[in-house]
Formats: structure tokens, C-alpha cells, sequence
RNA sequence: GGGCGUUUAGCUCAGUUGGUUAGAGCAGCUGGCUUACAACCAGCAGGUCAUCGGUUCGAGUCCGAUAGCGCCCA
């Protein structure tokens, strides 16, 4: 266990004193680098995996927009962090920075208008021009890669400036990058531990494929979008046989590609046509008509074609039924040349089929479409008029045209073997709010391709791996050359693997690198790897894995967190982390969800300038775990006033309780023997148990608001109706005991808000405490010792009664437009014999902060309360 | 089409296992420079708890249906 700052420093500065005028400016720099300079967050890593709390920080992408949805949820994790350190824990906090993958390549081309060419050599001397011109420079991709680290680098500054400035308490010296050195060992290393347990497999097979990116993309990353289309019906003549076959596609710029046509086995319509054959329009193939249940009698005419590949339907039917591939989409998305006649391209009229498809080949898919539509009405092919539809198509998330369906050569983790006992590790995980479960749950149960991880893509971790080239100089990709772990990072377009030499590169008897980099999140399902020092740092890693907590957004669930899940059964037979805390997003003061495109993006910075990073946490901590939230300005400056409220109340307190010297000297708990200071603590216990069991689970927000309603009220009753007493002779009963409950009081307020605003409440703490408030142990009801215990025969809180009427005396007065200054002649209490003691028992403190000259208390089965004010004068 | 969440004061939201008269902040109104705080304080007003039905001695809370909003998946 730590040491706690209550009880051996970990500063040598000794209190400051309390300020004439405190103020909330300035104290973000200060601490912060406070903070920094006295390693107030550094991880203690002589401390056993018991006394660890471990954090898989999510790694902010720096290349895209900072914008307030950062600063809300990072807030809910530093809050709960703290909250643990106070416990005593050795907390885990590291950084990471997710500089790896598209994201960043995007950004690099925009910003330096600049174009990775793979095939061109590497330009030692080039320097990117200072405005990006009209038209991109082509580069090598050492030299992209360079502008990708360069770009990042800068990125990473300001998003550490901005948690700095938040005061995030991450232990900076365990920060790491996704494309790090490390990150690449690791995630080589997590590949070449897959592949030698046949875990990812590498085949060739229809592939979703993004034809702008020119790279394979995961079910993950999909999004269906509405799109308009149109239905074209069309007509096939049968084979040696009278009649045709009518079908609707909302793809005809396919038809070369038509495989079969399918239908429903229980369709009366078709089934006399199953096994038969027809040709396709225009290019004279032939093609069988077969039957499958996915096949929807309901749409169009019932009848589907079949092509290779048109979406994920033609993929299901061409496997299940065997069909033959015919390749027409490329990977740039245009139609491929065909030699029509050749095996495979069979047709039975190939010179019309050749002549057709040369109005096809080298167009984009749509041109092609626009073009054959023109072919198969001047045929007749094309049933009556086109019918437009809008539909849902398939794209890559950060995409901008429909996906292709090629087939290729990819690697694939192969995830759905693994699919009950992912489902098992999601229910055994514990998640907050419980019901985010079902987004888990409901995606693993709807997987139905395994996880291709290969990319290609530049700025990337490279696949660990070569393949042979035969003495013909055919590439031998079923016996890959894997690197060996000792080897790792390795680059394989550059590292050479062993047994070769770099002279046999690409050269017959040689190998060749497999060109491809791993799906960024093939990197980022190991950050728990990656920060806790996997096979790296062996002795840190048993220390923080599996890790405690990890804390991410909704709309990542299936990807981040499903990720991460598997690559922790695979490699661990573990869970990752105990607690998955998910949090909501951020939305536009409209409650509109933030996009660059809309323009809404909020910008944390100006807002934290503005009102202050205790201000802005205090609004990110009042949202709920899960619940979406709009940003608020209204619910920062409520933030700040209770910061202000904070600085105040505790001058005001720690004014009572200075000696001659200006020294804060409190008197011991024993002290504590009024029954208003009681009652005040009791409840204050009560907050206690309340804000810690809200913390264990994980709802700051409830901890915070049960701690703020009873600081509010500590102020506006107990401070008024103790204020005068507190002044009194230090030597008596009666203000001592309010001066050992003023402070007791305080410390305690102090720590509980803590988690939330640190800056204040560090800065309070500094007055009059050692050490940080950060290491100070979380409060107990057990420092409360007898304090907090009701007096014999105390039923009624003297505190509650007292509240009550100094309420009613202030209405009194509030009512007739009087000063709360003014008195009141005559208090007459008539209420029950509890209530009456409880007031006898404060009666002091109620006339001081009244300014009550007579009080008249009786017992009576009716309450009753007058209050006559004095004449004014 | 399936699933999840949500609907409480003008606004943003609490409301725990069902239990007195449904709370808070903001905005509004009325006062007050009170020896901590005017970037403040005190007081006041403001609600058919989305709608309908059910369980119960008792429902904002539990159950069912409907509607609106949001998200995820197909």
C-alpha cells in the first residue's frame, strides 16, 4: 500500500495558509504541473496485482477532431481513477496515442497534399511543401511514413496539452502509441502466436472491398446507407427449350458476371425449372437455375441472379451451392478485361459477347451500368421500364462509394469457432450499465465472417511474413515464411527473412514480403498488451493483467471492445478486464449528434479557458454511465460557482479554526460533543457510504450529486447556525466542538469532491493539509469515530429542526421585504417533545443565526411555528 | 423487420427494494451589498410523471399495449 499524505508527505512544502481573495485562475497550471514536478500520479509498481487498479486508457485517434466528446468521457474514467488511488490502490493510468491506420493517412494527404506511391524509391531529401497544391505529390512510402509519424507527433502535443490541461491523472511515463516499436512487437508477436495455433488463416475468398481505399475491410466497419437504385427486369431464354425466364436486379452491370439464377424450393413458379439451364442476355452464357431457401418469393419476380460478386447474398449462394467464380469488378472498382470463349468464359455466341463487353471493360461500375442498360434495351433483353427503388447498400464506414465484393488473398482470425465462448466471456464480464450486455451479446450471436485483419494500406504494423518464390518465379503463398519473435518488429518489405538474403528479393528461388499491414485493430485489441508490457516487461504485466477497467464508448462496443475480448481468449483464455464502464456521447447543444460534416463539433479548449477545467468536469460528471448528453454551458457555470462556492466556505471554515500565528489548528473528534455537530456528521457519515458504494459502481455522478447536495446544505444551514459559535472561546465545550466538526467536516467534503474537481479542492487542500488531497485516504465513516453517533435519548437531529426553522424565520422575513439581518422578537415553537428537545438542544445557534430575541418552545400533539418580527430599527 | 434505451416543471435532469405532500439546478419572479461568497445570498412560483390498460391496500417506480425521440443490428 501506499503511504498516505495524511500521514508522511510526499511534498516538503508544508501548508500555505489561507488567501485574502482565493481565486479559481491559474490553478490548472499550477497544479498541473505541480502534479508533474512531485509525481502525484505516478504508478507504484512495487504493488501487487491486488492492490493494482488497472485502466485500458482508449488511445485517442490524434489525427482526428479534438472535440468535447474526449473530454466527457475521459473525465469518467479520471474520477473513478482518482477514486480508487484515494483508496489506497496503485493506480494503472497510462496514454495511448491511436496514430496507426487510415485516420492518420487521410489527414497526412490532406495536410501535406501529398500521395503514397509504393512503387516509387525512397527521396531522402524531400520536404513537404508548406500549403498542400492543387494536385498531390506522389511520394515513396518510407518517405509517407515519415510524414505520417511527423503529422502525428504534433497531434500528440496538443492532445496531452488538452488532458494536462483537464487534469486528467494519467502516469505520463507509461504512455504509448499504437504505431510504437512496442505496439508493432506486439501485435506481430499476437499474429505469429495465432498463426502457429492455425488461429488466422490465410485464403482466398470474396473479400468486402473498398474500391477509393483499394483496401479489404472487416464486418466491423460496415454501414448499410440508403441509397437510391432501380429495379431492371430481365429476360433470359431458356436452354433448348421454348419460354424465358424473367428476373429483377438492381444490378445489371453484373450480368457478365451471373453465375446461376435462384430461387426458393418451394416456389411452384420455379421449381419445373430447377436444373434447367438459360442464357444470359447479351454475353450467351450459360448459367442453371438452382434453388435456395434465401431466395425471397416476395421480391421482384422471385427469382434472383446470382453473380460473383454483387453483396453478401451472391457470397452465401456461391458457396453453399457450389457455383463457379467469374471475376468481373476490380479492385479499383472497374470492369475487368475478359477473353470471352476462354475456360471459364464459355459462351455460346462469343463474338456478341466479346463486342458487348467492350462497351463494359475499363468503366467504373456505374458508367457500366448506364452503358449496359442502353446494350439490353437496344436487345430487348430489358423488360418494361426501370422501377426506382432505395435501398439499403453496404459501405465502409469511412467510405464514400458502395463496396465491391472481390475475391483475394487475406488473413483471417477466425473468430466464429470461438463464438460461445466469446458469448460466455461477455455475460462474465461485468458491465456499467448493465444492459450495454446486450449490444455485445447481439453482435457476437450476428457474426457471420471471420475477422479478416489484412489491410492494404501503408501506415500500418506490417504482417510478419514472406513467402517463397519457386525456381519459375511463382509466389508460394501456402508455406508463408513467418518471422521469428526475436526478429519482431519486422518489416518485410525491407527485413528479410531468415535463411535469405536481401540480393533474392522477388528473384526465382527467392521470397517476397507480404505487402499488406494489419487491420488497425488488429493493434488496438492489444492495448491491455500493449501498455501492461506484454512478454516485454513480464514482471508490470502480472502486475496490471487482466486489467480492472475498461472504459469506451457505445458506438465501439463491436468493434474495440469485441476486439479486444477475443484476442484475450485466444491468447489468455481471459477475460481482458473485469469492468467494462461505457459511457455516452456527446451531443451538440441541440442535442443534435456532433459531426464535422454538420459543422457542430465543439471545441474543448475555449471551454475550459472559459470556465475552468474543474467547471467542465463538473459538467461531464453529471452524465450519467451510458446516457448521451448535451454539452451545457448553463451546467459548466454551475460547476464553477460551486468551485467559487468551495474556495469560499472553506476560507470561511479554515477562518475559525486559525490561531494567532495563522496556523489552521483543529481541536480532536473527541471535542465534537454539541448535538447540531453531531447530527451534521451523522448524515455526513451517511454521504459517505452513499458516494463510495456510487463509486465502486462506477456512477461518479451519483457520488457527486449526494456530495454536492450535502455540501449545499452544510453551507446554507449548519455554516450560518454555527458561525458565531465557532468564533467563541477556544477553551470552551461549545466552540470547540464546532471547530473539531467545522474541519472534520471539511476534510471530508474536500476529499469526496476530489475525483471531481481536483484543481479546487487541491488547492483548499494546500491551505491547510500535507501532501496532495490525491493521496489522501477516501474518507470512511470510521474517522468519524463517536462523532457521528447519535447522543443518548437523540432522536430528532437537532440539525434538521434547527434547518427547518431558520427556514421558516427566513421566509418571515423574505415576506415582509426585511433585511436577513433583521430580528425576529419572538420565535414561538409548539411541536412534539422530540422535535422540542432537538431544538433546545441547538437553541443557541438558531437565535445567533436568526437573530432570535425571545424564544417560546412547547410541547403539543399540533406543530405550529409563529414568527413576530422585531420593528425594524 | 429484430433489439436496446428513453419520455418527470419553460430547459437540463435526479427519483435505489412500490410507501407521507414527486425533488434539484438553470431560466423566471420578489427581495437583500448578511463581516465567507453580488461571479453572491434568501424567498416565491412552476408538474395530469408521454398515452391507455393491468397487478396492488397503495404505482413516477412493477407488468402489457400504443405513440414520439435516439441508437444498434438485419
Amino acid at each position: 500500500m501506499q503511504e498516505h499524505a495524511n500521514g508522511s508527505t510526499n511534498r516538503g512544502a508544508g501548508p500555505t495558509g489561507i488567501p485574502e481573495k482565493p481565486s479559481l485562475d491559474g490553478l490548472e497550471a499550477t497544479w498541473s504541473a505541480r502534479w508533474e514536478e512531485d509525481a502525484t500520479y505516478a504508478f507504484d509498481r512495487s504493488a501487487t496485482r491486488s492492490e493494482v487498479f488497472s485502466i485500458d486508457t482508449p488511445p485517442p485517434t490524434v489525427s482526428g477532431s479534438l472535440h468535447i466528446g474526449h473530454v466527457f468521457s475521459y473525465t469518467h474514467t479520471d474520477a473513478v481513477a482518482r477514486f480508487h488511488r484515494m483508496q489506497g490502490k496503485a493506480v494503472f493510468y497510462p496514454m495511448g496515442w491511436d496514430d496507426n491506420g487510415l485516420p492518420t493517412e487521410r489527414r497526412v494527404q490532406n495536410y501535406f497534399g501529398v500521395r503514397c506511391d509504393p512503387s516509387l524509391p525512397f527521396d531522402p531529401d524531400f520536404v513537404p511543401p508548406s500549403q498542400p497544391g492543387k494536385d498531390p505529390i506522389s511520394i515513396s512510402r518510407p518517405n509517407f511514413v515519415a510524414l505520417c509519424h511527423r503529422l502525428t507527433a504534433e497531434d500528440e502535443q496538443v492532445f496531452e496539452h488538452l488532458w494536462r490541461t483537464l487534469g486528467l491523472s494519467v502516469d505520463w511515463s507509461h504512455t504509448y502509441a499504437t504505431i510504437s516499436e512496442r505496439a508493432q512487437r506486439v501485435s506481430q508477436r499476437g499474429f505469429l502466436r495465432l498463426a502457429a495455433r492455425g488461429q488466422v488463416v490465410q485464403h482466398t475468398a470474396p473479400t468486402l472491398w473498398d474500391v477509393d481505399f483499394r483496401t479489404a475491410v472487416s464486418q466491423a466497419e460496415l454501414e448499410d446507407r440508403e441509397r437510391p437504385g432501380a429495379y431492371h427486369r430481365l429476360r433470359f431464354p431458356r436452354v433448348g427449350a421454348e419460354g424465358s425466364v424473367e428476373i429483377e436486379t438492381t444490378r445489371p452491370e453484373l450480368l457478365a458476371a451471373c453465375v446461376a439464377l435462384v430461387a426458393h424450393p418451394d416456389d411452384e413458379r420455379y421449381q419445373p425449372l430447377f436444373g434447367a439451364e438459360v442464357l444470359t442476355p447479351l454475353f450467351g452464357v450459360r448459367v442453371p437455375v438452382v434453388a435456395h431457401e434465401l431466395a425471397d418469393p416476395d421480391k421482384g419476380s422471385g427469382i434472383a441472379m446470382v453473380c460473383t460478386f454483387g453483396d453478401t447474398t451472391d457470397v452465401v449462394w456461391w458457396r453453399e451451392l457450389s457455383l463457379p467464380t467469374r471475376t468481373i469488378v476490380g479492385r479499383d472498382g472497374r470492369l475487368l478485361t475478359v477473353v470471352w470463349g476462354a475456360e471459364g468464359w464459355e459462351s455460346d455466341t462469343p463474338e456478341a459477347a466479346t463486342a458487348h463487353y467492350a462497351e463494359l471493360a475499363g468503366r467504373t461500375v456505374k458508367q457500366a451500368q448506364a452503358r449496359i442498360v442502353e446494350l439490353l434495351t437496344g436487345s430487348g433483353a430489358l423488360i418494361g421500364e426501370v422501377r426506382p427503388i432505395t435501398h439499403p447498400v453496404k459501405f465502409f464506414e469511412k467510405g464514400e462509394r458502395p463496396l465491391e465484393i472481390v475475391s483475394s488473398r487475406q488473413w483471417f482470425v477466425q473468430t466464429l469457432p470461438q463464438r460461445d465462448r466469446l458469448l460466455a466471456r461477455g455475460e462474465e464480464l461485468r458491465w456499467h450499465p448493465p444492459y450495454m450486455a446486450h449490444r455485445y451479446r447481439a453482435w457476437v450471436k450476428g457474426l457471420n465472417a471471420d475477422w479478416n485483419i489484412s489491410r492494404q494500406r501503408f501506415f500500418g504494423v506490417p504482417l510478419p511474413v514472406w513467402y517463397p518464390v519457386d525456381a519459375s518465379g511463382e509466389t508460394e503463398f501456402d508455406t508463408p515464411l513467418m518471422a521469428g519473435e526475436k526478429q519482431l518488429p519486422v518489416d518485410p518489405s525491407t527485413d528479410v527473412p531468415e535463411g535469405y538474403t536481401e540480393a533474392q528479393r522477388g528473384q526465382p528461388g527467392g521470397f517476397v514480403g507480404d505487402p499488406d499491414v494489419m487491420d488497425t485493430w488488429a493493434t488496438s485489441s492489444l492495448t491491455p498488451q500493449i501498455a501492461g508490457g506484454w512478454e516485454d516487461d513480464p514482471d508490470l504485466f502480472a502486475r496490471v493483467f487482466p486489467m480492472d477497467l475498461r472504459p469506451q464508448a457505445h458506438d465501439i462496443i463491436r468493434t474495440w471492445l469485441f476486439a479486444t475480448v477475443v484476442r484475450s481468449e485466444l491468447e489468455h483464455s481471459a477475460l481482458p478486464w473485469a469492468n467494462a464502464a461505457i459511457s455516452g456521447w456527446v451531443l451538440d447543444p441541440d442535442r443534435k449528434k456532433m459531426s464535422k460534416s454538420k459543422g457542430n463539433v465543439v471545441t474543448p479548449l475555449p471551454l475550459l479557458e472559459m470556465h475552468g477545467a474543474d467547471a467542465v468536469r463538473y459538467w461531464a460528471a453529471c452524465g450519467r454511465p451510458g446516457t448521451d448528453t448535451a454539452v451545457d454551458e448553463a451546467q459548466m457555470k454551475v460547476g464553477r460557482r460551486l468551485a467559487i462556492k468551495v474556495l469560499n466556505a472553506s476560507r470561511f471554515a479554515l477562518g475559525r479554526l486559525t490561531d494567532d500565528a495563522g496556523t489552521v489548528v483543529a481541536p480532536g473528534i473527541e471535542e465534537i460533543t454539541a448535538p447540531i455537530d453531531r447530527a451534521m456528521l451523522a448524515r455526513l457519515a451517511g454521504v459517505v457510504d452513499e458516494a463510495t458504494a456510487a463509486f465502486e459502481g462506477y456512477d461518479y455522478a451519483r457520488a457527486l450529486e449526494r456530495t454536492e447536495a450535502f455540501f449545499w446544505s452544510f453551507c446554507d444551514d449548519y455554516l450560518e447556525l454555527v458561525k458565531t459559535r465557532a468564533y467563541g472561546d477556544a477553551g470552551q465545550a461549545g466552540p470547540a466542538s464546532a471547530r473539531a466538526a467545522l474541519a472534520l467536516a471539511l476534510s471530508v467534503q474536500l476529499r469526496l469532491l476530489a475525483p471531481v474537481i481536483p484543481f479546487v479542492t487541491e488547492e483548499v487542500w494546500s491551505w491547510w493539509q500535507v501532501g496532495s488531497i490525491h493521496t489522501a485516504p477516501w474518507p470512511t465513516p470510521s474517522e468519524f469515530g463517536a462523532a457521528a453517533s447519535p447522543l443518548p435519548g437523540g432522536g430528532e437531529s437537532a440539525l434538521d429542526v434547527a434547518a427547518d426553522l431558520l427556514g421558516l424565520i427566513r421566509r418571515a422575513k423574505a415576506t415582509a421585504k426585511r433585511s436577513m439581518r433583521s430580528q425576529v422578537a419572538t420565535l414561538t415553537v409548539a411541536d412534539s417533545q422530540e422535535r422540542i428537545t432537538a431544538l433546545l438542544s441547538a437553541e443557541d445557534d438558531l437565535r445567533d443565526a436568526g437573530g432570535v430575541l425571545s424564544l417560546v418552545a412547547t410541547v403539543a400533539d399540533e406543530p405550529a411555528v409563529d414568527v413576530v418580527l422585531a420593528d425594524d430599527g
